[in-house]
RNA sequence: GCGUCCGUAGCUCAAUUGGAUAGAGCCUCGGUCUUCGGAACCGAUGGUUGGGGGUUCGAGUCCCUCCGGACGCACCA
């Protein structure tokens, strides 16, 4: 069953064809700018007019007059220069209603007839340093972008890219043998627990100074980043040490945030440290590499120094080390030809966008994005800054990074305090779990909410406040429905029996009509943000839907309602609920309650 | 200096990629109110989309040019 949009696309733009005996007629059918306009309108006619050179308008009318849509819609309408207006008809928004409803996994969203292998490279956090507000859009952009691509039917495979691997870690362990007062330097097996590693940050910040301040400490540093890439035993054993530590704190963070993200989805940059030489090896023998002042680059056209000057992609520095770039290439060539990937989605900050188009344009000249003959999709998926209250980016007072963990623990207090305020008679334990999601929630939605290439200022009051398109808005919403539910069971009604035997809609109340009309547009709102990447738009869909079901609440008694629309607006509650809970727990991996 | 992105209501943000009279929320003002949960709903005020020029039936969106900002520009990731 295709989507409305689709269908109507389908056939205007048939009907486009058989008026101007052109192949390519695209209907674009669009949401309506205005409801007085309609549901949706196609663009299209206008576009085809300017090509052929004739009147947009009477070939609107010529096209109308092609098209037979009256199962679906009102009759269309021409408007303005070539405008095609369609209104559904509430007989078919009572039909499709049915029939997601009765569709309970899915509620209406079609698994694409093109599922892909898509590699989904996000969060990518480095060990050793606790995650941090740089971290957070990565990790749960990337996560919603997976869970969308996931739900739309294709094979997706979560990359966690995470910086394991390089100086910082001879620095790491040689500091490791310090802070243990044990003198092992050549033991067998390491002597250090767990415990030990449980400050990362502070562990990382006093083997850094040390680095920096003891010419000796660095040396022995050094010689153990030789030890680790020769592959010594024990090096690596404590190598090992510092990433599982690391790694189960920021499980922490991804469980705390419901990001599905597991220890099976790391593949550091450790895991290529053996495929790098041949990255290098195979681009000098394609010519592309070629050593300039020493280290080994490729050169792709169109990307220009301060200077002027061609800017290299630097594989292999002139000591020998290898790169970011390099290992970038490593896992470009390993997720096309072992993960088997159709299309690679890297989710990181803008910052890095030049970085990205060499790497796309190098593993072009190379071939690395072919398979079967066939271009591998390459897609950087960007975001802008977190911003504190002054423009600038979040920081701590002191000048630091704000912890992920701080973050969220002062969402959850705020909310916690909300909670206590508004409904202090909840259990304890049972306002702790509602704080947590609220916080976490606000945190993530307004995330979400924004558009993702640009900055936002980060604001604890406008995410937890209940008016707008926030979490709680949304999760009160959310628990309103539960509630009507809840007072049914206590009236001995089952909305089961009232819903299993319904044939007929009756939507003829404003308010019941429009939110079932928009509640019919799910699939469609979960394809947009999935073809751009972008959960807001999402979350737009979902905020209409709260506030349309807000107004057909305040508008429609449910329960009191009489015997005959009843059924209608106990299934209209019931679809409101699921699809917000699909939608926020699902997609986004947000917490709803049933009380709040 | 070159490149990329951005500048939208007093504030925080949208605008489905060239569509109709640029939308929300906060703020301010007014209304609904002993409710199936008021953490709600309805309405109003507020705009030369940084300035100027251009392209066309149509521009916040594309092009040019100023102004202002963020980021990036050879061995960090």
């Amino acid at each position: 069953m295709k989507s409305v949009v689709d269908i109507l696309n389908d056939r205007i733009s048939a009907a486009m064809v058989r008026v101007t005996g052109r192949q390519d007629c695209a209907a674009i059918v669009r949401s309506a700018t205005d409801p007085r306009f309609g549901d949706y309108q196609a663009n299209g006619v206008m576009a085809l007019a300017k090509q052929i050179k004739t009147n947009p308008r009477k070939l609107a009318e010529e096209v109308v007059a092609q098209l037979d849509l009256s199962d679906i819609c009102e009759p269309p309408e021409v408007a303005g220069p070539g405008f095609i207006n369609l209104r559904l008809r509430p007989e078919y928004v009572a039909r499709e209603l049915l029939r997601i409803t009765s569709d309970k996994d899915r509620l209406g969203m079609e698994k694409g007839s093109e599922p892909q292998t898509i590699v989904v490279d996000f969060s990518s956090p480095n060990v050793a340093k606790q995650m941090h507000v740089g971290h957070l859009r990565s990790t749960i952009i990337g996560d919603c972008i997976w869970r969308l691509l996931e739900f739309q039917g294709h094979t997706v495979v979560r990359q966690n890219h995470i910086g394991d691997w390089g100086t910082q870690f001879g620095m790491l362990i040689r500091y490791m043998y310090q802070g243990a007062k044990v003198s092992h330097m050549h033991g067998a097996t390491t002597v250090f627990s767990v415990v030990d590693l449980s400050d990362m940050e502070e562990f990382y910040r006093e083997a850094k100074r040390l680095f920096d301040a003891d010419p000796q400490f660095a040396e022995e540093s050094r010689r153990y980043v030789v030890k680790l890439q020769s592959g010594d035993r024990t090096a690596l054993d404590d190598w090992r040490l510092i990433c599982d530590t690391s790694l189960s704190e920021c499980q922490t963070i991804y469980d705390r945030l419901g990001v599905q993200l597991t220890r099976d989805d790391v593949r550091g940059e450790s895991f290529y440290n053996d495929k790098l030489p041949t990255v290098v090896a195979d681009l000098k023998k394609a010519g592309l590499a070629t050593e300039s002042n020493g280290a080994v680059c490729v050169f792709p056209p169109g990307f220009k120094t301060k200077e002027g000057e061609p800017l290299p992609f630097i594989i292999q520095k002139s000591d020998g080390a290898y790169l970011y770039a390099t290992t970038d290439l490593a896992a470009l060539r390993y997720r096309v030809n072992v993960l088997q990937a159709g299309r690679i989605v890297y989710v990181t900050d803008a910052r890095q966008i030049q970085h990205f188009q060499m790497l796309f344009k190098v593993a072009e000249m190379a071939g690395w994005n072919q398979r079967d003959g066939k271009a591998v999709g390459l897609v950087h998926v960007t975001f802008g800054s977190v911003l504190g209250e002054d423009g600038r980016p979040l920081k701590t007072r002191s000048g630091e990074n704000v912890k992920l963990k701080d973050l969220l623990d002062e969402a959850v207090e705020r909310a916690r305090a909300v909670v206590q305020e508004k409904n202090p008679d909840l259990p304890p334990e049972q306002k702790a779990k509602i704080a947590e999601a609220v916080g976490v929630g606000a945190v993530k939605y307004a995330d979400y909410s924004n558009n993702r290439t640009s900055d936002y200022v980060f604001s604890y009051d406008k995410m937890l406040a209940m008016d707008g398109n926030t979490a709680p808005y949304m999760q009160y919403a959310y628990a309103r429905v539960k509630s009507i539910e809840r007072k049914a069971e206590s009236r001995g009604v089952s909305i089961q029996d009232d819903l299993r035997d319904l044939q007929n809609l009756d939507l003829s109340e404003p308010t019941e009509l429009d939110l079932g009309k928009h509640l019919v547009r799910y699939a469609e709102a979960i394809e947009s943000a999935a073809a751009d990447y972008r959960p807001n738009y999402l979350t737009s869909y979902l905020y209409e839907l709260a506030q349309k079901f807000s107004a057909f609440y305040t508008e429609c008694p449910v329960l009191d309602a009489p015997p005959d629309k009843r059924p209608t607006r106990l299934l209209l509650c019931d679809l409101t609920a699921r699809t917000i809970k699909h939608g926020l727990s699902q997609l986004l991996g947000i917490q709803v309650v049933e009380q709040m």
